[in-house]
Formats: C-alpha cells, structure tokens, sequence
DNA sequence: CACTGGCACTCGAGGGATCCGAGTGCTAAA
DNA sequence: TTTAGCACTCGGATCCCTCGAGTGCCAGTG
C-alpha cells in the first residue's frame, strides 16, 4: 500500500471526524501540506475508493470512510493518544477517593463517559477468576438462611436458601465451618471441587440444610458469573449529530440488553489488549453505525472483567483508545490493593 | 367551570395524546358527538385559552394543551385506568419468578418501562423504615474488616473498614456478638441510639475496632439510605416523535444524576399516593416538556421506597398511572413476604 | 342568552423551479 | 507520475406560490 495514499486516509478520517461532513480532495489539499496538487490527492482517492476504503455519499459530495477505512486506520495508521497530565490528574482524583467496590464501579464508568464523550460500559470484576474471601451464613427464618458470599475483589454476592429442615444455631456454626475451610482461598472455578466432601462430613441431621446450602452456592458461583454491568454517558449519544441521533433507538435498546453488553464487551479480538470493533463488525442489530473499543482489566495484570466504550463510527479512535486503556490500567491498579 | 369545556378539554388532550397534532375545532366537532357546531367548540376553546389551559402554537393551527391543561386534565378529569387481564397476568409472571431483591427490582423496571412505553424508575426499598435482621463482620486482612449489614427487606449493605489495631478472631466474635445483641431487630433510625453503650461494654483491648466499625455502620445506615435507582426503557424517549426526540439530551443528562432522580422520585405531592408532576413542575432543568409519575410501595401498605415512569408531558395519563399504581402495589405483596 | 352559519383572514406546510458551488472524472500536456 | 483545465453532476438553499386547516367575529335564530 502506496505511503502517501495512507496519509491521504489518515487526513480524511481525521477531518471527517472532526468536521462531520464528506470530504473533498480539495479542502484535503488546503489544510495539509501534501506537496501535491488536488488532482494527484483525486487519484488517490478514486484508488482508494475503487479498494473500499471509502465511498462518496453522492456523486458531487466529498468521501467518507467506510467500516473498511477505519479499520485500516485503526490498525495501521492510527497512534494511540496518551493522555494529558491533566487528565491523568483527574483519574487519580476521581477514583482515589472511591469508598467500595460499588463506588469504584460507577465512578469509572463516568470517568470514561466524560474524558471519552461517549457511552461508557464497566464490567463488575468477574468471579470466574477471583477468590473466596469468606463465606457466611445468616439465619432469617425457621426455614430459611441468607448466604453470602464474598469475593477477594471486594464484590459480595448473596442469596436466600430454602432449607427442608429447621435450621438450628449449631448447624449454622457446624456448616459454616466446615464451608470456609473447603473453599476460603480457593478460586470460584473450583469451589464446585473442593465442596465435594463436604456433605459427608456433615452430621447427618444437619445434611438436608447442607445439601441446599451447598446448591445454592454452586448456583452463585456457576450461573452468575458476570453478572453486573454498569453504563454511562448515554446522553452522549446526542452530540454526535442528527445522523447518528436518528439511529440512537436501535442503539439504546441494544444497550439495555445485559447479554447485549456482555457480548460487546466480551467478545474479545486477538490477545492484545485494546479491541476495537467498527460498524457490521458488531454482529448486534442497531450497532451498524456504532464502534465499540474495549479492553480487559484486573489486579496484578491479570483480566478479570472488561471496560468499554461505545460511539459513532465516527470516533476520535486515538483518543478513545487512549482513555480506555488509561482507566482499565488505573482501574486494575486500584484492585490490587 | 363549565361541564362541556372540561369535556372539550377532556377531548383535546385525548385527541393531542392520540395523534400528536394540535387539534382544531372542526376535527373535534366530527370526533366526538358533542351534539353542538364547531363554532360553539370555538368559543369554548378561546374561553380555554383564555384560562391558560390550551395554547396554539401558531395562528392557523389548532390548540395543544398547556401544563396547566394537563394538570386540570389529570386532577378533575382523568379517570385512572385499570389494567387488562392481559397486563395483570403478565405482571405476576414476570415478577413472581425472581430469585432475589437485585432480580425483583430489574424485573420490575422493565415490566414498569414495557407497560407504558416509558422510562421507568425503581428505588430500592430505603433503609430508614426498614430493620436490620443481621450484622455481619468479617477479617479480610492484619488490619481490615469487612462489615456486611442485612437488612429486613433482603438488602445487603457492606463496607470494608479499616481498623487501627490488628484484629484478632476473639474481637471479631466478641464485637459481632455484641453488635447483633444492639441492634437485631431495630429500626435502621434507632441503630444510633442503640450502639450507644456498646463501645462501654467493650473489652478496652478491642476498643479502637469497636470505635472504628461503629463509625461505619452509621455512616452506613444514615447516609446510604436511599442510595440505588435501576432505570430502564431508556429507549423509549426516541418513540415520540422528533420533537420530543431532540429535546432528549437534557432528559438523559437529567437520568444520570442520581441526585436528580431521587428528588423526582421523592418529592411526593398530598398524601394520595399517586403524584404527577407535569413539565415546569418539575424544577429540574431539562424536563420541561417531561412528566413524571410516581408512587410509593412497600411491605404492608408502608411506603419505604417509590417507583414511577417519566415520559412527555403529551403522554397517557390514565394508563400510566394505571400501570404504575398496580405495579407498585404487587412489589410491595413482594416485598411483604 | 346560547348557539349556529357564514365569511374574511392568517399563516404554516408542501410542492415546484431555479441557482449555486463543491466535487468529480477525464484528457492532454509537462 | 503529476498537473492544469474543463465539462458535468447533483444535493442543498432559496424563493415563490398555492392550498387548506383553522381562527375570530358578526349577524341571525330558537
């Protein structure tokens, strides 16, 4: 691929996302110094459009990317933008302060709305990787038991357990014990192992409560894995425009699909870090228009869960692709405290 | 005020919810069997305008109701709709099969946001009307523990706390015990007085713990009463044509401030249990062309919490309400079991 | 006194017709 | 390979006109 014909899309997206109008070759030949007449940028651009890279909206307009351009641009041409220290500033000032998981969690998500424009989307940390720190059972109820688990991320699950027999103080106690030391330390993935034994153990009057007990938990761990997602910024969605406001029903019901999000966040591309996925390539109805850069983060450099962010095709990549990977960084520093 | 001009009142907003277009005298006289001429409607309607409860846009169009009309509307006017068979059905199935508080309160947002095309608004249930059924306390590291407080409405509060000297499994189980002895069973408003001769009671070598859990647990139980909202059916907003479509940034601005939703959720109106707020009532900038319906719900008739739906001042009143009043009164059946 | 029919008037929406200019592709020359 | 020139296209903006729903007012009627 010629040198200069890179260049030329480079400065096409760039003013395309800065100005959100078509481009012609020459206000191309105006604003940067090419060194070449509009007619030479005209070939090129005929070159590029005839390789799908971009595409005029109609006959007598300027060029617009199409998904293929960006994702040219995003891979090869593009350089992540670092952030400024002011901005570095303002992610230690916001999340230093944060008093629980749950603070954590929604101040990012706010973080990354405002320093990126857009949609911001936080992934609570992932059990599947992480811990138990502690397993505790409450009596309610003659019958029933609150259990709660918690996690060495600092997140807490619980759930309420039927149980078929009474439950007594001393089967709490006696369970109880017997359940943290099988799983404390163990990793959620294994605890459906290290439980195994556990209802042998068990006095046999207390094994009908063990035995729900123990299901319930496997359930929590099991079943709700990735469970909580928070989301942010959607009022950004109408600064990009008409054009894309228009399409931003599809768009927001999209974003109050919780599978929807997890797939969008989830669905990650090769083992670098950064994901960007752009217009058709998010297979989800409505996200034609829309580009989704996300990344893993996690204590100890480890990926647990994922942050995102979500815009117009029309996205200042650099930028985003910097806040994201700046806040994912600084988000899995915090949780290795 | 004259019978037929609250019923011409009546039929302009029904026909301007209805159709979304000033109506005209004319249109009026043929809709709906007044049994007079479109001239006497004329004069009715000039009255009206003169009142302040319709408005024309322009001079050769028909009239829309003011917020002062639709206040009429829903104070004199409106007769609250009940719900199908249909909807009824569909509210027990959607939230009899919930498995904890978090999966009721999702559930119930969307179930509010499906019924009236709306974006709905679900306040947790508040701590200050609700007692504690459990304090948990939990080591998590030389110098920190985990404090966990359930509540009676199936609420789990939990903070991490960071002690001053090291702790040991003895002060964990002297303090917990205590802990539950004080407060198992009160009000969260009386926790303070009743941790009162708790620190008095302490053994002097776990004190500085004691002190420093039971800073949190106020902080807990006084200012993170009435933290969480879910919201949904954001998608909604785009279904009401463009005008209100364009004025969408502000709402959405509105939606994310967590202050802002629990002012409209909890400024409640007389006693009667249904408030709505329509437009300039609402003294949040941004929802000037918004309404707002709220209710409260709880276990056994109390209201310890609200829910309500947000949607244009042009909306269904009778039916929204409708909805909203339902949906309120099977959460608290819920919440009462 | 309330209602009605008639009438002149207003004004926004919609439908051409026209113009303008940014942008294109092509060709021939440097 | 690049450039200058040129004919061509076509969407957007502007203006103008018409159309019709809707209004207010007035004089007449039961």
């Amino acid at each position: 691929m010629d040198e200069r014909k890179l260049d030329v899309l480079r400065a096409i997206v760039e003013d395309y996302v800065a100005t959100r109008e078509p481009v012609g070759s020459k206000m191309l030949a105006e604003r940067h110094n090419f060194g070449v007449s509009s007619a030479t940028l005209r070939n090129d651009m005929a070159m590029l459009e005839e390789e799908g890279y971009i595409v005029a909206p109609h006959t007598s307009a300027g060029r617009v990317p199409t998904d293929k351009g960006y994702r040219l641009f995003v891979d090869r041409i593009a350089q992540i933008k670092p952030l400024s220290p002011a901005e570095r500033r303002a992610i230690h000032q916001f999340l230093d302060t944060a008093i629980d998981l749950d603070d954590v969690m929604q101040r990012t998500v706010r973080l990354l709305a405002q320093l990126t424009h857009q949609v911001a989307l936080v992934q609570y940390p992932t059990l599947t990787r992480s811990g138990v720190r502690h397993v505790e059972i409450v009596g309610l109820a003659p019958r029933r038991v609150l259990l709660v688990v918690i996690a060495d991320t600092g997140r807490v699950e619980q759930r309420t357990v039927e149980s078929p027999i009474e439950v007594t103080d001393e089967a709490l106690l006696d369970l109880r014990a017997r359940l943290n030391a099988a799983v404390v330390g163990k990793s959620f993935t294994s605890v459906s192992d290290a439980v195994d034994s556990v209802p042998a153990q068990t006095p046999a009057a207390f094994r009908p409560l063990a035995a729900s007990v123990l299901a319930t938990l496997l359930e929590t761990v099991v079943e709700r894995q990735e469970n909580r997602i928070v989301m942010g910024g959607t009022a950004n969605l109408t600064r990009f425009g008409e054009d894309y406001s228009l399409t931003m029903g599809p768009v927001l019901e999209a974003l109050e699909e919780h599978v929807v999000l997890l797939r969008l966040l989830q669905e990650v591309g090769s083992q670098d870090d950064l994901t960007v996925r752009i217009g058709s390539e998010n297979d989800v109805v409505g996200l034609s228009t829309s580009a989704v850069v996300t990344t893993g983060y996690g204590p100890h450099q480890q990926s647990v869960a994922h942050i995102g962010v979500l815009g117009p095709t029309r996205m200042d990549y650099p930028g985003t692709m910097g806040s994201v990977r700046a806040v994912a960084r600084y988000l899995g520093r915090i949780l290795s405290q």
